[in-house]
DNA sequence: CCGGGCGGCTGAAACGTTTTACGGGCGATA
DNA sequence: TATCGCCCGTAAAACGTTTCAGCCGCCCGG
């Protein structure tokens, strides 16, 4: 019971090993009486093929990973959810990993889904993407598709939205506005996604007012929580040196920066502005809709692995590619306040 | 380089088979001398173990799967974080395998999951949880563990929360208020949980008020959007029939009533007040703070691996466990209010 | 009537591990 | 010094597939 193999199955049906594979594989080239007898035997046992078996065989799984820096984050679940459309329709299956942000969990992840030989991996990585983990992925041959990051390297796919132009768009609305202490809120720094929005945001205020610093509050991690710390960072400052608006690396810090506010008494967008990044589905949902820089989050997934499928199958003659998308503001009311 | 084996390993280290694979698993049974051998060998040819053939020799992997209904749904990624805590510590890999509340994608998954031989299946049903593919686990010596869903059955360990009781908290609480008129949110009702709390809350309105009926809308998914177009439907009974007070059979579902009502400019609690459940990240960070019944969500992640990797260690001396968790009403501003 | 081709099936090899039975030294003990 | 264990290490079998070379009988054309 536990162990119906192949072998069973031939024995039941009275046929060899060979023809229960053909009857599975390729079942056009069994008579239909043969081929019947096999699948009723089949029927009759319970049999299950066992994938590892077939895997060992064919050298590779028909299994992809995705590899994310949160699961919570509905930002991620989203990209999930469109990586999975395109990878069940090629018959294949996702298995979706989470890093939390963590560099060793993730090492611990490669190595685990290398020994299993996937067919590739989807990753949004801790850090700068060159480690030796996914070198060693791509060295074996596993295609990888870095998702929501861009890539120097030639080397392999990627996928991403215009991080630099999504800061940019932020703080330049947020100027419009007529705001000019503007703080950027999100971290680590060494998270690419969060150092790009950065850099447009800088550079978006240098440019009106090459004297004015964009002040920056670091956080350890992008959730709600870190965000409400560090809203409570800056209601600690002297009040001049409060900033009037501020761009959040993300949906979550800036719901959670909300939030502080709000129970601190401060009114939103009146005395302070705030715009997120993502436009998660809760982002129009909250106390004072929140203004957000959207990214087409399912997109990004569908089209991640659609490369990497491609990739998979064309082998050698595939082309690198590198993907970019653009980022869109979606004002709402958290930002939507002319500063006198 | 693509085909670093074992047998290469060996050949490099100058030792046969057997004891490369003994360094491996049993380190301590090599003499020091060989085993550095053997170690740099392996660091030299860079070789990773191939997992499949370890498994087909196993005959188990060391995966363990958890089929959740939405990973979008915040419930479920907080359940998925507390099981992947405790897979992780016991040095196994955790798969998030998403049905979408749709049985045949469930169906798909499991069979996947069966020729995986996967060493245990956390899994919500899509349906009463009584399909031939669970059954098929079990017979096969899989271990499964309900989440989030009782069990009747004696042939498997379930963790649960009292929806029961949820549904009568909610309720309970709105008829305090003073509320009387009070319609149930959620479908389908093919979901336990759905018709669980939909029970709870029933039970609870007949006892105070045996001729008032509850009113019922259902809708096909417990997501936002179905909760905009049931408030939708809400708005578009005769102002005589309209409840004074809704209970959402989740917070997703919550949510999108309440923009939805916002939008159309009817006053919340004042108008209508709303109840929800999960008490997700986002409840509180509503545009009117959601009040709703709360779930351990991640200590029954945590507590379904428990059981599991019990289950598939103990083997036959094991017995099934069924843990009934008690929910919690949080009261918010979205039903603080007393109906005049 | 013979040879060739072909459809349908068989049998064995191979994939990379782990495990187990077994062998060859070597030190300790009598 | 001979014998017995003991420690390290070896070789081979087994796990369940897939694939490939080959075999048999049949039909068809010559």
């Amino acid at each position: 019971m536990a162990a119906t193999s192949i072998k069973e199955v031939a024995r039941h049906a009275g046929v060899s090993l060979g023809t229960v594979s053909n009857v599975l594989n390729r079942p056009n080239t069994v008579s239909p009486a043969t081929r019947q007898r096999v699948l009723d035997a089949i029927a009759a046992l319970g049999y299950v093929r066992n994938d590892s078996a077939r895997q060992l065989r064919a050298g590779q799984s028909r299994t992809i990973a995705i590899v994310v820096l949160d699961v919570a984050n509905p930002f991620f679940t989203d990209v999930v959810r469109g990586a999975e459309q395109v990878v069940e329709e090629a018959g294949a299956m996702l298995v979706v990993c989470n890093s939390g942000e963590d560099g060793a969990r993730e090492r611990r992840h490669l190595d685990l889904l290398e020994e299993q030989r996937v067919r590739g991996v989807l990753i949004t990585p801790v850090g700068h993407g060159r480690h030796p983990g996914l070198e060693r992925l791509h060295e074996r041959g596993i295609p990888v598709v870095l998702v929501d990051r861009g890539s120097g390297r030639a080397s392999r796919c990627s996928v991403a939205v215009d991080d630099v132009l999504g800061g940019r768009l932020a703080v330049e609305h947020l100027l419009d506005r007529g705001h000019r202490r503007i703080a950027y809120l999100g971290g680590p720094l060494t998270i690419p996604q969060v150092a790009d929005r950065h850099a447009g945001a800088a550079a978006a205020l240098a440019e009106r007012h090459p004297d004015t610093p964009l002040r920056v509050a670091t956080t350890n991690t992008l959730t709600v929580a870190a965000g409400r710390r560090a809203a409570e960072d800056l209601l600690a400052l002297p009040a001049r040196q409060q900033p009037s608006a501020v761009f959040c690396a993300n949906d979550l810090i800036a719901l959670g920066v909300l939030q502080q506010l709000t129970e601190r008494g401060v009114r939103v967008p009146d005395d302070m502005a705030i715009v997120g990044y993502d436009d998660i589905e809760f982002a129009g949902a909250a106390a004072v809709p929140l203004s957000s820089v959207r990214q087409p989050r399912e997109l990004l997934g569908r089209t991640a692995a659609q490369l990497l499928l491609e990739e998979s199958t064309a082998g050698a003659e595939h082309r690198h590619r590198h993907v970019v998308f653009q980022p869109e503001l979606v004002v709402r009311r958290s930002s939507d306040h002319r500063r006198p």
